[in-house]
RNA sequence: CGGAGCGUAGCUCAGCCUGGCUAGAGCACUUGCUUUGGGAGCAAGACGUCGCAGGUUCGAAUCCUGUCGCUCCGACCA
């Protein structure tokens, strides 16, 4: 491709409304221009970049012996509605009308649509196992899109779905969309690892998100160096132990606390009340019903745990509007000791299991328990794990002490076993003539997420480096002349010539500019390997070749080719 | 949805508080000349419903009301 006759629109200047590294490159680079919030046009530049990492994605899915599909983005409701996640899902879900009133739903995934053809088309064991796939356009209704490519409304996404007879075939297809996306992501140029994760409202009971490292991601991930265990916070566990017994007195103690409302207050003068001695009390509204939560006072009540442990849809802190005539008390003064109606479940950390010689609030403004065993004195309806891990403690599997770093989610394998296939009727035949719903799993790469994670990582102060595998052309030719029958311009295009028959993705950047202007703008576009032929260095016989992240290397001309071959293949 | 902020040329922004003549700068763009190994110089030029609607006023980019869009923080997140 010559530059003069593709569109790469690049900016000196980031617009204002890009807020991170990779989002400003996106538009300065020219790949990307937004038309909306969350909603982006592809430019050539970075619908060739985003090509690659589709190609990559369908040469390993396809090894894997995944079959692509392209199934419809716009989905009758009643499928959702046969599956339960036109409700579950519905803050996300994008809906439509059509004219003639009926229902659609904007597809952000598909397990409804290929569960409902594996229903119709496939009666017998003898046709199992299958895994299919699509690469294409997803709609989230997002609340507030973000960073870009990040987080927006319509994205591309791979998504695969596998059926298999049994559990163990399930758990065979499951390993293997996990190897494929090590390889996916390893030839995108990525560092990205595997974490475990919660499934949401997806469902399952064993899923794996894979995590690319960076500040500006919007995941939190749980790891230890030591033996590799890696979670996101969402999941992870630590191997704290329990809060250790003490001996204490007979009875509960209320003891007057006027203003006091905070755990720091009570660890202040003069109560004294150390946060691990305190127990603080949450009240949360599940799917509308009233819960109450008891975490210790220096651990964080984990949101997703709660909807996971307890399988609520919807969960929200409830208001102090509504916890007044529920427990007699403003928050702050809340307890589970005394006054606490019987139909309201009690939700209580494990870590707390045991614990006595607490203080709680005593559901009675501006007075506090001391003295609480969670054994004696408080009804707990149900044990969970609901706290937050923090850095430091020690590893659930070794023991030595967790780090925590943000990252960026690109993908996610869930192993979905029989939910959608109950739902929606996907049964098969076995051996023996009795049915069974298939055992399924659901797989999905973010891919314009992941263009954007691949910048992320690989960036400098001048631009896009981007790796090779994903970069929209490997080789930028520089020719500082571009006088149609100078040597410099015919050298290029010799140059041109070899190296796209040898395969090689070359743009020869023909712009009758300053060299200085070329060199800055192939820099911020980020090409793998610039060859710079200037009147000066070729009076000498020579070339120069620089690789984007490296030294520059200077060539004879009649061996240029070969380098940049050489190069090319090395990386 | 709660909080904060911003909408003026393709991009970055000034002007608004304290209303006043013809709405500005830099970059980008067009033409010419010069320049030619790290985002050139000079000259000339083109580009604006000042987000939109209404109001106040002799007069509105500027003040008021409404509305739409965008950004950030939070909530949310397959």
């Amino acid at each position: 491709m010559r530059w003069t006759q593709t569109f790469i629109p690049t900016l000196k200047e980031s617009p204002t409304d890009a807020e991170i590294a990779s989002h400003k490159l996106l538009l300065r680079a020219g790949l990307i221009r937004k038309l909306g919030a969350g909603v982006y046009t592809f430019l050539p530049l970075g619908l060739r970049a985003l090509r690659k990492v589709e190609q990559i994605i369908r040469e390993e899915m396809d090894r894997a012996g995944a079959m692509e599909v392209l199934m419809p983005a716009i989905q009758p409701k009643e499928i959702w509605e046969q599956s339960g996640r036109y409700e579950t899902a519905s803050g996300v879900l994008f809906k439509v009308k059509d004219s003639a009133q009926r229902d659609w739903v904007l597809s952000p995934t598909a397990e409804e649509v290929i569960t409902s053809l594996a229903a119709n088309e496939i009666s017998s064991y003898r046709q199992l196992p299958k895994n299919f796939y699509q690469v294409g356009v997803k709609f989230r209704d997002e609340i507030r899109p973000r960073f870009g490519l990040m987080r927006a409304k319509e994205f591309i996404m791979k998504d695969a779905y596998s059926f298999d007879t049994t559990d163990e075939g399930a758990m065979a297809s499951y390993h293997k969309m996990y190897e494929a996306y090590q390889r996916i992501f390893a030839r995108c140029g990525l560092k990205a690892f595997p974490v475990e994760a919660d499934t949401g409202v997806i469902g399952g009971n064993y899923s794996h998100e894979f995590m690319v490292p960076a500040e500006t991601g919007e995941n939190d991930v749980v790891y230890c160096e030591a033996c590799g265990y890696a979670a996101n916070l969402e999941k992870a566990t630590s191997g704290l132990p329990k809060t250790a017994p003490r001996d204490i007195g007979p009875a509960v103690e209320k003891f007057p606390t006027p203003g006091v409302v905070t755990i720091e207050a009570l660890a202040k003068e003069p109560y004294k009340v150390a946060a691990n001695r305190q127990i603080k009390t949450l009240v949360y509204i599940l799917d509308s019903r009233p819960v109450i939560i008891l975490v210790r006072g220096d651990d964080q009540l984990n949101e997703t745990k709660l909807m996971a442990r307890t399988g609520a849809v919807a969960v929200r802190p409830a208001t102090a509007d509504e916890i007044v005539p529920l427990l007699g008390a403003k928050p702050g003064s809340l307890g589970a000791v005394v006054n606490v109606p019987s139909e309201v479940p009690v939700y209580a950390d494990d870590r707390l299991q045991g614990a006595n010689d607490m203080t709680t609030g005593a559901n009675e403004d501006g007075f506090h328990f001391r003295n609480v065993s969670l054994e004696r004195d408080i009804k707990v309806t149900q044990w969970f794990d609901l706290r937050t891990v923090k850095v430091g403690e020690p590893c659930v599997k070794c023991n030595q002490p967790v780090k925590i770093q943000r990252a960026i989610e690109v993908g996610h394998v869930f192993k979905l076993g029989t939910k959608y296939s109950e739902k929606l009727n996907a049964l098969y035949l076995d051996e023996a003539g009795k049915q069974h719903p298939a055992v399924m799993g659901c797989y999905g790469i973010g891919v314009t997420r992941t263009l954007q994670a691949v910048i992320e990582q690989s960036n400098d102060k001048d631009g896009i480096v981007w790796p090779i595998g994903t970069a929209p052309y490997t080789v930028c030719i520089t020719p500082l002349s571009v006088k149609p029958d100078s040597d410099v311009m015919k050298l290029a295009e010799q140059y041109y010539a070899e190296l796209t028959a040898k395969g090689v993705d070359v743009i020869l950047d023909d712009r009758d500019e300053r060299p200085g202007f070329k060199f800055k703008d192939s820099e911020l576009v980020g090409f793998p390997i610039r060859v710079g032929i200037g009147e000066k260095s070729l009076a000498k016989g020579e070339v120069e070749i620089k690789p984007r992240s490296g030294q520059l290397i200077v060539a004879k001309r009649d061996d240029a080719v070969a380098k940049v071959l050489e190069l090319v293949a090395a990386a």
